[in-house]
DNA sequence: CTGTTAGCGCTTTCAG
DNA sequence: CTGAAAGCGCTAACAG
């Protein structure tokens, strides 16, 4: 920057002036500008944010990013950003819950302004020291747990309850679930949805019906046999999101079924299944915004008490028979 | 870090060392522990960077993380490099070749350690006086154009000439092939590749029967319809990346055919369609490690001639048909 | 609108 | 093994 002042003729901090678009005179810019790019000068963004406590970045922290609607997500947040001027950079924990730690003292560590966070099932009380000092973080997903911050959920159990009634409207009053874990938001609201549609058609509720998280295809075949051996078998299925879908699908496979099926969460080629496969899709649009424009306002100063925004999801019926198999 | 210190009764300087892992006496290491334990201290990595001018960062900048094998690469590379004590930032320019010298730029003014780089199609000279001035560089899937660097490349050409005679082996003479844009190195590779497979069994090549990256599902129909109405038509296909094996299946669907059918590059689900959808896999893991340990010897001061490294492909073969539909 | 001075938090260098 | 001093590249605060 010295050696750019030298060049033009000018003070060091003229050069920040220019580099940082705050007003110089025009012939001073002119003559900044030439002598930047004849010394092919660039700005150490390090340096910069050192000095000014901020630095023009927020995190995004996801437990999963192959997973389609994450993506969505990181892709939005990052375009809604860029509009604002911030750089995002995205880690996903790969479902490791223990990285998710991990992650977030490295994003201190490089003093971002801000943070959005899908957390993964474990707590996050350690963020407080943080959150505490100014730092801030907006949950998208799931809340977090012992912690108090602004969240975006989805309306996990409107959506679950409108498939699952969806079922029962095709004459269903033996549909299997397959459930994401039950000790997280997300898993226990989508279970919660599955549960009140069926009280609300009067049909009785058997948990030899529901399978908590098959982690493998393997798991998925096996927990299909035990419903499908059952007296009085499953007619229909609901998947409670995109991976326990993927994994009953091949089960569905093995086991040269097609039964009706509708799972919680889109996902890239569900609609080139045969049948193909209707879901209950998040709208990633809506809630990255509504991430981006929560943490916006805070980064800006305001510390009103948390709020929390929920966005309804949408049921992309794709075709094929809701009626049972005969 | 001088909190610290006056509470361990220290210099600054012998938490510095502490916190980097250097040698210190036990009692001094001790006491400055339980001061960083209680005063909640975090060493600040843009202010050391900015000091030691080493970021212990990476960058990994690819053109479509959804991508089945970018997605893998990004972790194995990721993992490598936490292994050596570095982190990985990923940026993807989501197919818009603009963005890659946005990213290089926002790499630069980071002081990241190093670089990794799945090009877009666009030419990479702008890279060239950073990399003169010693930042690290390697390619990974294309070579740079207008650049000289280390790279680590998959046999393309003869991944797709190897799926081209499995084809051929069932029988096939006509063989449609969904083609990668012809301006970029794995473009031009497959495609030589399919050419390489119809020469050597006296097969002539049909210009027809080849249709250079259909951007949609439509145009991929399109494209198929186009085929079809030949006088001779394909009798099978072959897609030249996972994108289009995707539209492609589509357009299959739309014209309710399952010819028989082979694609570079493995997708999630592949093996689930019906039939099942034979592939040409690169190996992730092996390209990235090879990445990681190219780029490591750079970091290290290596200034050898760069180096071109090849990895083999594989062909998962999943089944299905492969003789002429008749 | 421009320049000067101080200092962000850390590592380097070099002297003890 | 430890400490003091200097300074990485930049912006904040203020004076001109």
């Amino acid at each position: 920057m010295i050696d750019v002042a030298r060049e033009a003729g000018v003070a060091f901090k003229t050069v920040s002036r220019v580099v940082n678009g705050e007003p110089v005179r025009r012939e001073s810019l002119e003559r900044v500008d030439a002598a930047i790019a004849k010394l092919g000068y660039r700005r150490n963004i390090g340096a910069a944010s050192l000095r000014s406590g901020r630095s023009r970045t927020v995190g995004l922290l996801v437990y999963e990013i192959s997973e389609s609607f994450q993506l969505s997500l990181a892709q939005i947040v990052e375009a809604a950003l860029a509009e604002k001027g911030y750089r995002l950079v995205v880690a996903s924990t790969m479902g490791l819950g223990e990285r998710e730690a991990e992650f977030f003292e490295s994003f201190c560590a490089n003093n971002f302004d801000g943070l959005i966070v899908l957390p993964s099932t474990v707590e996050q009380s350690y963020m407080r020291p943080e959150l505490e000092a100014g730092v801030s973080i907006v949950f998208v997903d799931r809340p977090p747990k012992n912690l108090e911050t602004d969240v975006v959920l989805a309306e996990n159990r409107e959506g679950m309850r409108h498939a699952t009634e969806y079922l029962i409207a095709g004459g269903h009053r033996r549909i299997g679930f397959f459930s994401l874990k039950l000790d997280n938001y997300t898993g226990v609201e989508r279970h919660g949805g599955y549960r009140d549609a069926l009280d609300a058609a009067a049909v009785s509720y058997d948990e030899r019906l529901v399978s908590e998280w098959p982690e493998t295809r393997q798991q998925a075949l096996e927990a299909l046999d035990a419903m499908l051996a059952l007296p009085s078998p499953p007619t229909a299925f609901l998947s409670g999101a995109s991976p326990l879908a993927k994994r009953l699908l091949w089960a569905f496979r093995q086991r040269k079924i097609t039964p009706p099926f509708v799972s919680y969460d889109d996902f890239e080629l569900a609609d080139l299944f045969e049948p193909p496969v209707t879901v209950v899709s998040q709208d990633s649009r809506r809630m990255g915004l509504a991430a981006v424009d929560l943490l916006l306002q805070r980064m800006q100063g305001d510390t009103t008490p948390p709020r929390v925004v929920r966005i309804p999801t949408h049921f992309i019926e794709r075709g094929g028979s809701i009626m049972p198999e005969a």
